[in-house]
DNA sequence: AAAAACTATTAACCCGGGTTAAGAAATGAA
DNA sequence: TTCATTTCTTAACCCGGGTTAATAGTTTTT
């Protein structure tokens, strides 16, 4: 990838630029590795069995990761937008076929960096390593909690809780998937919605 | 407590004798530390605030351990019949106050020991320390699954779990504390019950 | 532009738990 | 024995999610 397509990557400059104090070589370096892919709607990233072998940067689109439970409903974990990293975590670490899905809900591109690579960058530049296991943590502990909150909290509270966190997705993301996220079915989430602005 | 009241504690003799082969001498120390207390129906062993400093064997009777949610609300946690131990393990270990509530559902006969006294008998009957950590940690395991299961089965499911596992409780056992167990009210464990007869 | 596919809502119905209140049955006490 | 308390069940009603099917609106495809 050469510097004269970076203008349209702003977030991704702004991530290791701004937020995390890359030098200028240390981006170049960065984004020779990377190639770009593109994926249109309904396309599948990921599919339980592969192996991840790449870090992908969402730049552009909006994807679902979702796992398939014991009953073969396909329970949603997260919605990815810009800005995010999508992929198995668990299966680019171990080397082992994953369990999730990553489905595109829009047409996406993204930015991509082979296992390889990213191994040798993260050698180099020790900055990345740390910044990377951090953001690991998060996003595990954020997949403990979310389980948690699908046990503990009614889907009323649940749809409330997503509309705060994540007010944008409604407008880019179907319905059926956030009632799939709700773990509800469509049908019910159209009833409560109706409740609620009643309520309002 | 002397050998002469042995007769009544069968349960107590077989665990120590039989199934973990005390000696007669070291059947007796032990025995020899415990002294017998009575607690009539409902009066309560243990509140929350209390300070655990004794072990206690329930020989005749039944119990209930239950604590107070966020909400006021009694969760009860088990239900004791003879051959187990009650009282707030953590509050013994730790010396804090505990937050488990023990009430008698029967006129209930204890076999206790005091802290003192049990430690010292652990230093000198190594058998006793291990086979009580091991306990321990049984229990400890017990309480994980068992909110566990109240988040993950639904009412009938752990009904049907509780029918399956302790029968006999539904002999001594007031249905309105069932129903508190399976987190569910009275009117439902009855119309539940209702149902499942018609069913087989 | 027309057809097909997808998406969202609604209605009608079931199901099961919560709530409240009433009454029946069992237990315990005077 | 009788009276009181506790325990259990039932009814009537609410509430919200599941299921199915119909419809209407949108988007995509051809």
């Amino acid at each position: 990838m050469n510097g004269s397509e970076v203008s349209i990557f702003p977030g991704f400059i702004n991530l290791f630029k701004g937020t995390f104090g890359f030098t200028d070589e240390e981006f170049s370096d960065l984004l020779s590795c990377f190639h770009i892919k593109h994926i249109r709607k309904k396309e599948f990233y990921l599919r339980a069995g592969d192996i991840t072998r790449v870090r992908s940067y969402l730049n552009k689109g909006c994807t679902r990761s979702f796992v398939v439970d014991e009953h073969g409903h396909e329970r949603i974990l997260f919605f990815a937008l810009e800005d995010w990293w999508i992929g198995d975590f668990e299966s680019f670490y171990s080397g082992n076929p994953g369990t999730n899905y990553v489905q595109a809900l829009e047409d996406c591109e993204l930015l991509v960096i082979t296992k390889e690579d990213f191994l040798k960058l993260e050698e180099r530049i020790p900055k990345l390593k740390q910044w990377y296991a951090f953001k690991m943590g998060r996003t595990a502990a954020a997949s403990l909690k979310r389980i948690e909150e699908i046990k503990t909290l009614t889907p009323e509270e649940r749809y409330l809780k997503l509309l705060k966190k994540q007010p944008n997705l409604f407008q880019r993301v179907p319905l059926q998937y956030i009632a799939a996220y709700l773990n509800i079915e469509p049908p019910s989430l159209s009833r409560m919605r109706k409740r609620l602005s009643k309520k309002s």
